[in-house]
DNA sequence: CTCTTTGCAAATTTTTTGCATGCGC
DNA sequence: GCGCATGCAAAAAATTTGCAAAGAG
């Protein structure tokens, strides 16, 4: 049973300003659902799943759906006002046992490895270590590849 | 397009029988589908999903069915021979911006807050600009919480 | 010969999409 | 008022499960 940090409320005012501008800035309208969904993460430090948002902000707006939570996180991630935990999509396996990270393509989804000097891993190590056994080690990059920048066609 | 890298067939046959020994040490059946599925992930450099390895293993074997690939993949992680690239289940997300890592529970699939000193994450940046434009950086460690450790009951 | 593993099919779970209505700008 | 955003419902995608038959030890 983690105990849930709650934002500050002066923080979290400074926050929801500034996604507001970052709505107007890129032409999104700024809706109570979008809002309350913001808030929802934002305020939290439970990493919560899609299904968890959507049901914490029903307890503001009775009727939001489920479909424009994600859409609205979607979004959210696009503005880069939110990280997604994980990959997006399917599940990818790695048989390469080395110690190495992975640059993962926001466009494409294509994963590429990254290797690193081990050395460099052991700070973060040691405070990991505190919430439990460590067994895996993995450091993921997402970002736009060089295949899909130079196919200069879609979406941002 | 990537090029990909082969494993080479002696390191190959090694791990194959390490593979084959930990099956035995863990009293699970050495099966035809078994073999193929590890080989298949360990002889690529891919990244492969569940669906690439179904299909690549249907070249040897022609009906094998996707749960089997899927249940294996499962086991085959259980055994720490193979990676899996993300996080297990659902989608988390994420509010805080602050540069840190997650602890991912094995067992429960709660996720930990890990902080780190910026710095140390220059040298696989470097790395990691080589394959396109990095916007986001996790880090995250897989292992088993305190929680799921006292609690001692079920697998592993 | 025993008991795990498999293949099939069906079920679940998670996420996405089409379309008419509603609401921010 | 115009057009994006929402809610609903239905679809799609990914993964899991029950069960009888097959095969490893």
């Amino acid at each position: 049973m983690p105990t849930i940090p709650i934002v500050e409320s002066e923080e979290l005012t400074q926050r929801l300003a500034f996604f507001e501008s970052e709505c107007r800035r890129r032409g999104l309208r700024v809706t109570e659902q979008r809002r309350e969904i913001f808030k929802a993460v934002a305020a939290s430090h439970t990493h919560p799943s899609a299904e968890d948002v959507f049901e914490q902000v029903r307890e503001k707006l009775a009727n939001v759906s489920l479909d424009t939570v994600y859409r609205t996180l979607t979004s959210l991630e696009e503005m880069e006002l939110l990280l997604r935990v994980g990959t997006t999509g399917k599940e990818r396996f790695d048989g390469d046992l080395r110690p190495h990270a992975h640059f993962i393509c926001a466009k494409c989804g294509e994963v590429y490895d990254v290797f690193y000097d081990k050395k460099y891993m052991m700070l973060p190590l040691r405070e990991a270590f505190s919430h439990g056994e460590v067994r895996q080690i993995s450091l993921q990059y997402k970002g736009i590849c060089h295949q899909c920048s130079s196919a200069h066609e879609g979406k941002s």
